[in-house]
DNA sequence: ATCGCAATATGATTTCAATCATATGTTGCC
DNA sequence: GGCAACATATGATTGAAATCATATTGCGAT
């Protein structure tokens, strides 16, 4: 049901919520409550400029969770508007403090945090790649292309167009192999 | 001495290396002994493609951690290779798993860890912008402007060129002050 | 004081990915 | 079977950032 350090949280904990279009979910600096888990639906995190612009900050998808630093503060520093009416549930932050005094528990969190993070460097270090071809490379050794080349593309933060090229090019030069239409792996 | 949730580690657990440029601490494969502090100089964590190509997974620099997920898996999953020598703590696997027992210590561990997540999103959000000037000012909203431009543009992967020419625009649109040279901040 | 070096700054040119356009293949559905 | 919707492709054009070039400023060392 839920993602995979918070499985073990006790019900009693977590508060299911349902959010329509441009519901806000908390605004920075209210009190923080705890984390959040999409299950159905995309919701932004945005911060506001000076000149009362909106930065995005971060978009969580179904199946991943948000603001869990907000377990270890006390307002929120962001804001959390819903983009697509989906259901949430919220974990009370009291509820991960406590389970952290559960080794179990705390072993399950910091493996999924390490390898989060080791994931998100990695992501970071593909989209500094500049040429299409070299990130498109990368983006393949990492095992990004899984599903539609336009998900890996988006992925990449390239357009499809340029993903399809940068593919041919890898290809043509005999470093990707193209065995049918849409299917693209790594020379072995 | 050490950052962090790793500061209460016990220093039996700590090993210190030292690293010449082109060293290897360690080999993807390796059994695992555990994470790694770069004191200082610079660690690339790399993997091998197909055709022996090596694409850098992340860049650890003075003060951070590297390898923090071997922690929680039997065999490193890439190479970490010196590229300027320097000094490194390894920190036994063991001793992080032991520590975790503690509450205090898981606290702070998944404070560390939250936070990490929370800036790593916030810089996939950020070199996603695909104008500069965009880029720029979110840059500039998260508070990435710390030091000279030129390290400011690295951190948003844009060339120190278009960051000043960016910036120039920003200060032409009245939306970031200039008071002196090389000054730089947000209209309050 | 001045020499050298790095940061700041900006102009000119080139490169390459985005965008726009268009076509074909594929899949699911009635 | 035929249609709609979408993924796969690829060509043409445009736009924006990288790169190259060149000053200028500021700072530390001598």
């Amino acid at each position: 049901m839920l993602p995979d350090p918070y499985d073990h949280i006790p019900s009693s904990a977590l508060r299911p919520l349902s959010g329509a279009v441009g519901d806000v979910v908390f605004h920075q600096g209210d009190p923080t409550h705890g984390l959040y888990v999409v299950q159905t639906g995309r919701v932004h995190l945005e911060r506001v400029g000076p000149d009362g612009e909106r930065f995005i900050i971060h978009r969580a998808q179904a199946g991943t969770s948000f603001a869990e630093a907000s377990v270890f503060s006390e307002v929120y520093h962001c804001d959390a508007v819903c983009v697509e009416a989906g259901a949430l549930i919220r974990i009370d932050k009291a509820a991960i403090l406590a389970a952290l005094v559960d080794p179990a528990f705390a072993r399950a969190y910091g493996r999924q945090a390490a390898q989060q993070i080791q994931v998100q460097r990695q992501m970071l270090e593909i989209v500094g790649i500049r040429r299409a071809e070299g990130r498109v490379m990368a983006g393949l050794v990492a095992g990004l292309l899984e599903g539609s080349v336009i998900e890996f593309a988006a992925r990449l933060q390239l357009s499809h167009e340029a993903t399809y090229r940068a593919l041919r090019e890898l290809v043509k030069d005999g470093r990707v192999m193209n065995p049918s239409r849409g299917i693209y792996h790594l020379r072995p």
